[in-house]
Formats: structure tokens, sequence, C-alpha cells
DNA sequence: ACCTATTGATAAGC
DNA sequence: TGCTTATCAATAGGT
């Protein structure tokens, strides 16, 4: 993909090693950020860098995922009926069902998904910000960060301005 | 990437969906193999798909990985990870896709079905934001400011408005 | 970090 | 679901 192929293998030029690794967690990040906007899939990436510095993706959080992983790790012994979901849309088209049965199959209603829409600034999170508490700092903190994350992200895809967003959080 | 240009948002026809999911997801496993190779990485992937099934990468495997972050979140006082995420977008249910899920060296994971949505608005906002505690969470600091970088790279790439952005983050 | 030449990933269509 | 091909996007190497 660059100027000329490479081969996958074992980097051993400290700084070569480096820069690719950026480059490309990056790349990688962002095709998870693809995905989901594209399928509204739930993802989370945990990645130790060559520098064993870990590095975190998710959505909507990389703890959220992790969370309900390991949620349905441990209830998993005969746990396959589905739970139900809420503000879905019926829909669905083909299939042909090869598995022992299943719930019942919905009919075909090719409606647009009504975007059960809140905006970021519905929020409450918003609120809250500009507080000033001198405990569980890391906790808050992560939360903060997580949240930036989301909303950038969100800002992003439905074309926001950023700057009264920005202004939220007492950034300047 | 393909035939012509799409707009990352979310899909609505089912079957278009699903064929996407599974090729990017493919297509996201590739990239994180080849990151491992290249650089040594240890990382691992959670995704759960439209249809709310499990799949996993995983290098040396998903487990280990996950059992290292876990790990060092305990013990972890000094914690300067980096983290991105993003919001999800709406979605419907879905009936469950047939794939089973397995990739790189790692245990397998079965199907479960929920079609429990999570949107990044009905996450619990963990407590009140906003604390500054700059010299002991400098690092974390450090690491939203990363993070919000990268994520305006990726405004920046899809020519949305960031010049102003940046510059509130006295970032360059 | 920014810049291009080049290869790689992928949207459509079968 | 997998294969093919036209196109756009990610990135290797260099600055």
């Amino acid at each position: 993909m660059g100027r000329h192929q490479i081969n996958i293998m074992k980097i051993n030029n400290k700084n070569y090693l480096k820069a690719t690794f950026s480059k490309r967690r990056k790349g990688l990040f962002r095709k998870a950020t693809d995905l989901c906007c594209l399928s509204g899939a739930q993802i989370a990436i945990i990645t130790f860098s060559p520098g064993n510095k870990p590095f975190l993706f998710g959505n909507p959080s990389a703890k959220a995922v992790l969370d309900r992983f390991l949620g349905e790790q441990d209830s998993c012994t005969s746990n396959d009926h589905d739970e139900e979901g809420l503000g879905s849309t019926p829909e669905d088209s083909d299939h042909g069902d090869l598995e022992a049965s299943q719930e019942g199959s919905n009919e075909i209603e090719d409606v647009m998904d009504e975007d059960r829409v809140n905006f970021w600034w519905d929020e409450p999170i918003d609120d809250e910000l500009g507080i000033y508490e001198l405990q569980k700092y890391k906790g808050l903190l992560e939360a903060l960060k997580e949240n930036v994350a989301s909303k950038l992200d969100d800002m992003n895809r439905r074309e926001f301005y950023t700057k009264d967003f920005l202004s939220m959080f007492c950034i300047s």
C-alpha cells in the first residue's frame, strides 16, 4: 500500500517500528470507527504497543463492550434465547434459518430506521461539566475522556459545529 | 474504496448491512493481524455484530490480552493509556447471523442473541464530571489530548472545520 | 508531521 | 456466501 510492498514480518528497526505501529494503529482504529458507524456494531480494541503501552478503542466504550462480553461469558452456559431490545424496528428479509428453531421471525418491513435520535446537547452530562472536586480523579477523568471521544465522533458524523461544543468543556 | 465512495453512516438495508459488516470485520481483523506481525503488539478485539453476535480476535489470544489489561487496571496507579471511542448510531434489532466467531488464535465464542441496543447516551455517565488534578493525572490528560488530536485527524480527513477547534486545544 | 507513488481494501454486481 | 473488477483509500518511504 505504500511506495512498494513490504513483507508482513517483525520490524527490527526501532524507529521504523514505532512509526509503523503508530500509523497502523490509527488506521486500525479508524477502520473500527467506520465499521461502527456503518453497522452500529459494538467494538472494543485493546492494544499493547511494542513499548507495552496500552491503547483502547471502544464503541460505545471499551468498558461497556468488555463488561458485556465478560457478562455474557459468565451466563453463557445455556443461554441462547434473545432478550428483547428497545426502540427496534421490525425488519428483515430473506434468510434461511439453518439452525434449530429460533424465535419466530417477523416480516419484511423496510422502514427507515426511525432513529431515535438524541442530540449531544440534550445530554445531562454537559450540565455537569466545569465542576471541580478533588476526589476520584482517575475515574472521573476516564469518564470525561470517553465522553469527549464519543461526542467528538458523534459530532463528526452529524456534521456539527464544534465551537460551542468545546466551550462546554471549558477547554480553550 | 469501492466502485464509488459511500458515506460513513448507518446502513439501513439489512442485506447490505450484513454483507458490509462481514467484509469490513474481516478487513479489520486482517489489519490487526498485520499490525501484530509487524510490530509484535498484543491486540484483542471484541465485536458484537449488528445481530449481536460476538466475534473475537486476539494475539496471542483474546483472553491473554484481556487478562493482562484487566490485571493492569487493578494494580495500576500509573495508568497512562490512551483511549479512543465513539458514539454509536441507533440501530434496529436483527436476527442472529449464522457466522461463527473465531480468528487469530483464540478460543471459540458462541452466539448469544440479545437484542439489547446500547446508545452512548444511554450509558451510565459514571459520576459527575469535571475534575482536573493536573499533577497526578497529567498522563491521562495527555492521553485525552492525543485522543482528541486523533479524532480531529479524522474530522480533518472528512473535511470538517477543524482549525478553530484545534486551537482551542492548543494542538497544532 | 506532511507528501505522493503505489498497493491494498472494498462497493457493486454475479 | 464467495469471486471479480473498477475505484478510492491506506500507507511506505522520504522530507
